[in-house]
DNA sequence: AAGCAATAGTTAAACGCTTAACTCTATACC
DNA sequence: GGTATAGAGTTAAGCGTTTAACTATTGCTT
């Protein structure tokens, strides 16, 4: 492979300037910009980025780390939708992407991690950071590694999602229907930071509209649709008049609503049946979901660039990005008795 | 950062000695071995991957390689069931994972894809190689970098689907449920290297069984549930008296199933419906998809091994995946009429 | 005419590691 | 006793960039 002094050979410079007018640095006449330009395309000249690493201590890689909790992480289609976003932005500064699935062993993170993240590859990290006991970003910062959460603690640079607004807009939507004996699958407490915000903004919308949040119904679930469909099968069972049931994912609501229909009950008319998260399964169920829609790819876009943002050494504040309710087949008044 | 003089300066050897201790090159006492170990320990060094890589030629890094053909490359599920078997062996062998999506512009892969390829930062490539016309792989090979293709031609070391089975398979599984007025929702020719395949062993399990395959009614999709959905609805007007639907993916198939509950056909008691791919929504769907699972975790993991054997100087075999009928509760016998 | 700033380019050290080639025992063999 | 040989470790030359420090030229002030 051609390296730097190929170039500067072929061009009759110093290897110094090939370097330069490659990363325009200024100062160069156009005749030699040229010149140099030409010989790399000649010799079809690329930089060796691992030279480059250890010389400048740029690598142009990201990191964006989501630690392996439950079994099938790849499996959440959130994740891929912000991982989508933040692909977009960074292919747009020709950074690369590294992803790494740290193990969560006792709530601490393995060794492979810790090793990355010391490394020297990583010029900057996006924790997936919705894992409240294992601080995946602790070794990142100690390093002073630029870092950008998502969903995480606001101690640093992080972009969020309004969960409190979520859980007030989707309780709303089910008072303004009409429903009064709300069942509510949930998951165990605080599993993950933004249940908490997302618990209190339904509990905020259910006082507002007379309602008493904690004498509702609930279940627990573990996000799975399979969990779903068992929370479901014991609300209805305990609680045969409940007309909605206020799910905390889709994939619990999914679950929820195959149990309905193995019940015999019809979806809408006979119960109603909400999401979160808005995946693209929930606009494909029948009936479709009403859910929160998170604007994921927003939300991964919006880290990519507070990171791009951190990297030139600014200091950007951290974000909240607005949910919105998704009104689709799944909600409809309470039938009357 | 503490770099290997500063762990041989502790340790009282030369700075070879401990990177040679640390690579398990044989040769060293346990003493000296020990010494290293513990001054490693003592001022935490981690090595630096870049000079690491600068010196050996070795990066720890694998790209995952999918081409951005169609928009939301990341929401396909079955990617990233592959992804996560990719993961789990790399992180078991301490390799980085690298993503890349390169932009397919007029057949041709982006710049910056070219030059990551170039730049020595891979150690070897795994390509999600559906794409026909864009020869992703062609770079990575011309510069001598281990590659496998996942579905692709088997000009390379690859693992892919046996498709052709699939087709068989869930043709066959109609045929003996009885039915015969088949409608098939499938894709552009060849916009798939594996199409072809199921296609053809479609049309062989058709024929087997006496039907003409080219006789019946198709419409074409392109693998949204949205495409899936139109196709039902041009495929049941013109033709309502067919029993079944054979969808060449899930996600049409639930297009279609969407469909057949607007026109208030019920599944699978009036309409049989299939998919492919076994995606992990097929199994929540009302009523749970019959399809074809391609297991994909071991597609991922078996394409894991062999790039690691190939890294290993070995020479794999290609390998073809078996695939496996699941049958759920949207096919059954053909109502009597 | 001297001094200075701006322009245009070069030299060479440094980044932190790997590894081929080497040295220096200590033991084994004939 | 001389010579291989295997064991244990060192020396030093890269790997391909970046970049601080330097030189040299030109043009402009004063």
């Amino acid at each position: 492979m051609p390296t730097l002094e190929d170039v500067a050979r072929r061009a009759g410079v110093s290897t110094a300037t090939v370097s330069k007018v490659l990363s325009n640095t200024p100062y160069f006449t156009e005749a030699t910009r040229n010149k140099v330009l030409l010989a790399v395309k000649e010799i079809g000249y690329v930089p060796n980025l691992a030279a480059r690493a250890l010389s400048s201590g740029r690598t142009q890689i990201i990191a964006v780390v989501f630690p392996y909790v439950y079994d099938a992480i790849f499996a959440d289609p959130r994740i891929l939708c912000v991982l989508e976003g933040i692909d977009a932005e960074c292919n747009l500064r020709g950074y690369n992407l590294l992803i790494s699935t740290p193990r969560l062993i006792e709530g601490s993170v393995d060794e492979n991690y810790l090793q990355l993240i010391q490394s020297g590859y990583l010029d900057g990290v996006i924790a997936l950071n919705h894992v409240p006991f294992a601080s995946i970003l602790d070794p990142v910062i100690k390093k002073g590694i630029p870092a950008v959460s998502i969903g995480g603690p606001p101690s640093v640079c992080s972009v969020s999602s309004d969960h409190h607004a979520g859980g007030v807009l989707i309780m709303e939507h089910l008072l303004e229907l009409g429903h009064q004996r709300i069942g509510i699958i949930t998951v165990p407490d605080s599993i993950n930071t933004g249940t908490e915000q997302l618990l209190q903004g339904i509990q905020d919308a259910a006082q507002a509209g007379g309602l008493d949040f904690n004498s509702l119904p609930k279940a627990v679930g573990d996000y799975s649709t399979a969990s779903g469909a068992d929370c479901a099968a014991q609300l209805l069972q305990q609680h045969p008049d409940l007309t909605a049931l206020l799910c905390l994912n889709d994939r619990m609501a999914m679950g929820a609503l195959q149990e309905a229909h193995r019940l015999g009950l019809r979806v809408p008319e006979q119960l109603t049946i909400t999401g979160y998260d808005d995946i693209p399964a929930a606009a494909t169920t029948v009936p479709p979901l009403t859910t929160i829609n998170q604007r994921s790819l927003t939300t991964g876009y919006e880290a990519s660039r507070m990171l791009f943002e951190l990297l030139n050494g600014q200091k950007p504040e951290s974000k909240i990005i607005p949910v919105e309710l998704v009104v689709r087949g799944s909600s409809a008044p309470p039938a009357r008795r």
